[in-house]
DNA sequence: ATCTAATCGAGACGGTACGTCGAGTCTTCCC
DNA sequence: GGGAAGACTCGACGTACCGTCTCGATTAGAT
């Protein structure tokens, strides 16, 4: 069983796809575009199914019903074509919750994490971190798309209980936010232990101590 | 099947053998101590020259002066090997802080943490923790190799806390050291936010806070 | 799986197709015939310098200019390869005498046959007799890829002199052949006579004499 | 499933173990003789449950309860080991027929000799000719202790006949036994037909035949 | 109504690494 | 000093996947 298969993908991947790109269409047959969604979902299946790792350009192509040929001629590499197609599954989850209490919202929200994090999107997630740490240029979309929108969304609210007194104006909210977020993602990745309602109200009431004495 | 070798974490070529281990000595010629460190050695040295990905099995045979066979003998595959030869030398250069003061100890220890993962073998650990994702027997490695022995090593330690009465007996250790290693590997892996000895510290004062509080 | 491939005799690189050829010629890269070629006679060339048991797949890919996984996906085995690598050359260099005359065909026949098996090519031949009788699977591959095949050819000639008349209609093919291979097969293998094109002419002799009376 | 076995046994066997070794004894425990024999009946059992191909020296010795040093010390590789066992077994069949009647003789024989093929003897029989194939001491033992004493015994026969009238004077005799064992080596070894009584008949017939002619 | 060029499915290709297996050697302890 | 146990080096095996390539078949815009 292979481990290894982030070879060269230090370059730039390509992804973007314009609409206005028909306008310069040449001569030839068009690119097909019910192959190129095809493909996507494919990967996407495959991916959940055995995992990165076993995840072969042979099945994506078998399952998509295309060529080989046809995905390298879109996409650098595997690893290009998987990320393209997890891009669109981690979009979205449930908003930072707001309900005016600072501890309940802290809790609320790390039970939708957790939540979502369990099932079918949390196994995507992950292979989607994975595979930012392998290409320079999804890591920077990774923060950019996922990573610093949803933390802008949680210091808004935590500037609001910040003027309300529920929270003193001198805590450092990126690491609050570290050491609310910090722990799931550690379990998540190296699974040392249960990753469940119970572990994020614990984290919850850590974080929380951690702030009243402060 | 995964190599556990908890027994000795001597930095040398000792061969020296401690009671328990002339138990398990059959007849038969004993395992080469010497080859098996030069293997390990050996494997670092790839790690650091080709990285992760690009490093091979026989590149670490042929370097270590072993064969193939050898390896697969006593890891049960690339991964394993890799993962202790990094996992011994943080043990070596970053052993768990043990200074008598709590404080001290946690703090030392994230500075250290913080230190190792800043320079190449951050980039391999990066590597390693995105293998972990992918592949399901390279991520049992992960766990039963890298995390597990670093958390039994610290939990050790908290828990001469514990009986000193610098810790209460209440706290959950699994939690406090998800609350200590989680905001780094966070940042590690997401890249959100600076990785330095003041990020180290901020979580280190953190995570006192939250427990002189409970 | 073994690989039947007696459809061209052709001794060069062509890539003519047959009427049936076109027929199995689906989509897809067709086979490359140059690189078979190439394999095939890269197979003799290392046999014919390090001996068959010292012949490695490796040899023979990196000398063909071929990968080992094209030498695997159309033979089963080392074996099959250098089976048929040197069945081909005999067929080539020894096709079944077709004169017309069956007393002239037969001991044209056995006479190839000595020569073919007195110099280098007859050492290898002991060795694959040897081996196969240690392996099932070149036993079976000695006998579909070389065995069968030539004696195939035999019997289609002989059928012709049966319609001619030259044969008696009710004589059994298979002993015949086993009459003329077999005395010649037993000393190469026996070593307690001479292998020569004296021998060659009494077999021959001997043969014929059993025909005449049946 | 590996095929080749016969690497570097062109160097002669050490296989004589006289009696009076015991006499120049040294200091040191003497060899073990038990171990010896069952080493070579362990070599024997593998041999002819698996086929030589498939024989494994630590098949051998874990058979014999002894150690692979052990085989080593005393045979110079694993042919060696096997060859001797074999020696032992190919000994004896049934002696040439002598009734008196060319014909009875010619077909009793071979009866005789497709019976002891058939059946256990016959697969030993054939790993025994595969291993002259490979090693020149060995080949010169097979002819010498085997083969050649029975066609000496045939001869004699053959000349009683020849002295009676019923073979002419001027008949080959070496030829005439190849064409009699002949046809049943090649399809022992080659199997491309049966062995069994009705081709004993027939290959008797057909030597028959040859001879009424000439 | 062709011609021409880009695209598609299929699948063979060179290359690289994998993990396994067996041969024959060596090292320890036990007798 | 022989022998059992078993770890070691060496080298070949056959497999798997990557990314490239070459076919014949499609599909439009250009001529």
């Amino acid at each position: 069983m292979s481990v290894v298969e982030s070879l060269s993908n230090s370059m730039s991947i390509e992804v973007k796809e314009s609409c206005e790109e028909t306008a310069q269409r040449g001569r030839g047959r068009p690119r097909d575009e019910v192959a190129r969604t095809r493909i996507l979902e494919a990967a996407l299946e495959v991916l959940q199914e055995v995992g990165f790792a076993n995840t072969t350009t042979d099945a994506i192509a078998e399952r998509a019903g295309a060529s080989k040929a046809t995905i390298y001629r879109w996409w650098s590499n595997k690893a290009a074509v998987v990320i393209e197609a997890l891009r669109k599954q981690v979009s979205r989850d449930t908003p930072f919750a707001d309900t005016g209490d600072l501890v309940n919202d802290i809790h609320l929200q790390l039970q939708g994490f957790v939540e979502f994090l369990t099932g079918w999107r949390g196994r995507v997630f992950k292979a989607f971190i994975a595979a930012a740490q392998n290409d320079p240029a999804f890591a920077e979309s990774f923060r950019t798309d996922w990573i610093l929108p949803r933390r802008e969304e949680a210091k808004e609210i935590f500037e609001r209980h910040k003027e309300r007194g529920a929270l003193a104006k001198n805590v450092d909210l990126e690491l609050l936010l570290d050491a609310m977020y910090g722990p799931i993602y550690f379990r998540l990745l190296a699974g040392h232990g249960r990753l469940d309602a119970d572990f994020a109200k614990s984290v919850g009431d850590m974080t929380i101590r951690s702030l009243v004495t402060s």
